[in-house]
Parts: C-alpha cells; sequence; structure tokens
DNA sequence: CTTGAGAGTGAGAATCATTTTCAGTAGAGT
DNA sequence: ACTCTACTGAAAATGATTCTCACTCTCAAG
C-alpha cells in the first residue's frame, strides 16, 4: 500500500501537528509534560524539559505548547490571572479546577443553555462554548 | 439617625467598594466605560478617558480597573488570548461571544452539570462556574 | 553523493499588559 | 489648622510571550 498524506504525530499521547517533526527538543518538552501532574507554566516545563535536554531555548518550549494548543492536547488557562497550561484530551470536555489545590481535572460532563433559548432571548446562535467549574476536587476534600 | 456604616458607591451603574471614593479621575475612567460598548482594553479606556482627563494616568486607570472588578461591575476576559474588559452586572451571568463582531454580551440563561453528577463521577465539590459560549450575535447573523 | 526547500533551532531583543514604587496631593474627620 | 489615609501620575520594574536572525537539520529529488 502506498503511504496515506502525512498524518498528525504522536508521542506520549501527545499529537502534533501534520508536517510537524518529532525533534529532540520537543521529545524533550513533551517527556516533560508527560512527567507534569496538573496545571503548570510554561516557564516550569521549560526548566524541566532542559534538564534532559540541556541546550533547550524557552522560545522553542513556547513554539512546542503552541503546537499542541493547536491539536486540542492542551488547553491554556487563564481564569485566575495566572497563565498555565493543562493536558487535555482533544474531545469535547470541560474542566474542573480546585480552588484550594489548583488542580485541574477534564470532564466530560456537559451543560448548556439551549439553542432555542439563545435565539429566542438574544437573537444568538452558538457554536461552541468553553465551561470552567470552580471548587473542591476529591483529594481536597 | 446616625449615618450607617459606609456602603458602595455607585455612579453610571457602576460600583465601587466601600471605602472608595468617586474622585474625578475614577469618574473620567467610569464615564468611559459608560460610553464603552461591549469589549475594550485598558489600553483603549484609558485612552478615552484620557480625553476628559488629560492627566490621568494609566496606573490608575488599571487600579479603578481592579476595584470595578471587586465589585462584580466588571469582567476580565482572556479566553482568546488577547485580554479585555466588559462591563456586566453582578449578578449571576454568563457571556456570549460573537465570533464575527467581538463583541460580548450577558446572559442570565445558564446550565451546568447537576452536583450529583459531579460528585459521583469526579467526587468534585462545585461552588462556582464560569461559561462562555461563542458564536454569532443578533447583528452579525 | 550534492543540493535545495522548508522546518526547526537558541539566544537575545522586543513587545505588551500589568504592577510596583515613590514622592507628593487631596479630603474627610477632628 | 492638623492628621490620617486614600489617592495620584510618572516612571521603573516585572512577567509572560513573541519575534528576529543567522544558522542547522532532514529529506526527497537530481
Amino acid at each position: 500500500m502506498a503511504s496515506a498524506r502525512r498524518q498528525e504525530s504522536s508521542y506520549q499521547g501527545l499529537a502534533l501537528p501534520a508536517r510537524a517533526r518529532l525533534t529532540p527538543q520537543r521529545r524533550a518538552v513533551l517527556d516533560a509534560i508527560e512527567a507534569s501532574s496538573g496545571r503548570f507554566t510554561a516557564l516550569e516545563l521549560f526548566q524541566r524539559a532542559r534538564r534532559a535536554s540541556p541546550q533547550l531555548g524557552l522560545a522553542t518550549t513556547y513554539r512546542t505548547l503552541e503546537l499542541l494548543r493547536r491539536t486540542g492536547s492542551l488547553h491554556a488557562l487563564s481564569g485566575d490571572g495566572r497563565p498555565a497550561y493543562v493536558r487535555c484530551s482533544p474531545k469535547h470536555h470541560h474542566h474542573l479546577v480546585c480552588l484550594s489545590c489548583g488542580s485541574v481535572e477534564d470532564t466530560e460532563l456537559c451543560a448548556t443553555p439551549s439553542q432555542r433559548a439563545l435565539s429566542r432571548q438574544h437573537g444568538f446562535r452558538a457554536e461552541s462554548h468553553e465551561l470552567e467549574i470552580y471548587g473542591t476536587c476529591k483529594r481536597c476534600l
């Protein structure tokens, strides 16, 4: 069989866009994400990845984060003012943010106002939505 | 009757915290918000407010935005990467963000996964939530 | 092999939004 | 008048992120 058009590549369960190469630097960043739990900042990730790949640059870390964000493997949080990232599944999902420990968990639970109500009350046509639920996680309860 | 403990002061429908003075500079910022529609950045607001109060400083604009945010008269948006503010009512509400013109509208329509489901599936106790709905507004349709 | 195109790179400069610092001002309560 | 304290503008500082640049790497074609 002839090889098909190039697809997304995947490593550590994280997807890179088609045509993007899995270089040693990116591998280091992806490993660092794999080793992280919950939310992390770009700088934390950079410092961690740099242990495995000491010549790694901060710009490359940001470039890699952006690639992952585009494939939906990563979500950028900014609700609380402090920027951070969390790994997430590319499927439709929302976030449970723990106010006590700051951890973020994905949930497939979902609810939105009906299109009917949006249309009638606002003349608005919805295409997508994001929901963040704040509270206390299992571990902190 | 003796005067009660000092309350929130309000101007242009925007509330300042108790103990905060309504100075000419703040009044200029509040007027500028009143004259704005939809979302605006801190810098845009500063420039507009400065027309009425030319000696106004940028720091004061930020300080005023922060006060309003604390009373719930203002909401800081950051979902799309670009920081911006929208005026909003202190009541519980969510946002309809138009992908075409960028306008933001409040809605009282609301829906979330049930506490029962959150608890059963994640052991999570919800306290609050934020919902942003993206789509097309009445004017752009 | 060359070679050429384009993706990828690190370092550091540049940008952008925001916050802090500081020395001085303005008002409300005495 | 006096004294708190909130408030102020200007400028410096900060923090996160993006951009620029000159260079390298990979890979497929000749």
